[in-house]
DNA sequence: TTAAGTGCAAAATCTTTGCAAATGT
DNA sequence: ACATTTGCAAAGATTTTGCACTTAA
């Protein structure tokens, strides 16, 4: 149900599978937190195209393919969708973490809580997102 | 205790009261939502330069004057803090409302509500923005 | 073969930096 | 008078658009 492949996704997408696709797709799942934007042009900048990048991530986006995390910078991070998401009806109800010493973004499993919004408003989505510092940053920063 | 005049919030900070600084807040404080850089910018763009914008914004931010939310889209809100404010630590907890319709972003008073975060990450700070249809346009969308 | 996807060039934005002139205390 | 703040010019970064060439189906 979780790892399916870059070319699978792509399939049950109706997408091409060119190979700019399927390295966006596999440096994405490599990775265990989300991917910041700058990172992947860095990774993947000698293979595609900065134009071509953005494409890619748009689509997936749409699709329901990728999570766009978007931090307190107004840097975009992606992560590969559950099984639960679809392009129609994307739920996207974790709690993300954003390190502020590393700039990681991280998934957690607590899910988002229900929240009480206030009458009138109609709420679709959430986004919650913790700022601080990760585990890993937490042994290394013993200052 | 809520609504302290631009000026006093100015001396408060040991900040220079400059006409640029006063029609910021003046402008922000006028709006019940928080307002978005590129509206302060529509409205200000005449008085205020775009760099001294973006200056006074940023000092505003440190200092625990103003509050920024960062949209879905990476786009900059800002709204007055609270009282319970300051620039040491910056208490921001409750919820904001961005309509995906007209974009505007609200404070609601729901409070972030205690989160479990993950064993071993230190979270410092909460952002929860729900995204969907704000009342006023709730009206209006009788599609 | 042909519709979709990529790369390159270039435009349009957005944000930051440096410095001289203006302003508040 | 003096330290800050502003405005302008310019550099840097980010994102979008248009179009010819390439590629997957």
């Amino acid at each position: 149900m979780a790892n399916a492949s870059p070319i699978d996704i792509l399939k049950q997408n109706n997408l091409k599978h060119t190979k700019q696709r399927i390295r966006v797709l596999e440096d994405i799942s490599a990775n265990a937190t989300a991917v910041s934007q700058p990172a992947l042009e860095k990774k993947l900048g000698k293979e595609i195209d900065r134009v071509t990048l953005y494409r890619i991530l748009n689509t997936y986006v749409e699709k329901g393919i990728l999570h766009r995390i978007v931090d307190q910078n107004g840097t975009a991070n992606y992560a590969i969708c559950s099984s639960a998401c679809s392009a129609e009806q994307h739920h996207d109800e974790h709690v993300h973490f954003n390190c502020t010493n590393c700039n990681k973004v991280f998934c957690l499993a607590t899910k988002v809580p229900e929240i009480n919004i206030t009458e009138g408003f109609k709420a679709e989505a959430i986004s919650l997102i913790a700022y601080g510092i990760c585990k890993e940053c937490s042994k290394t920063l013993t200052l």
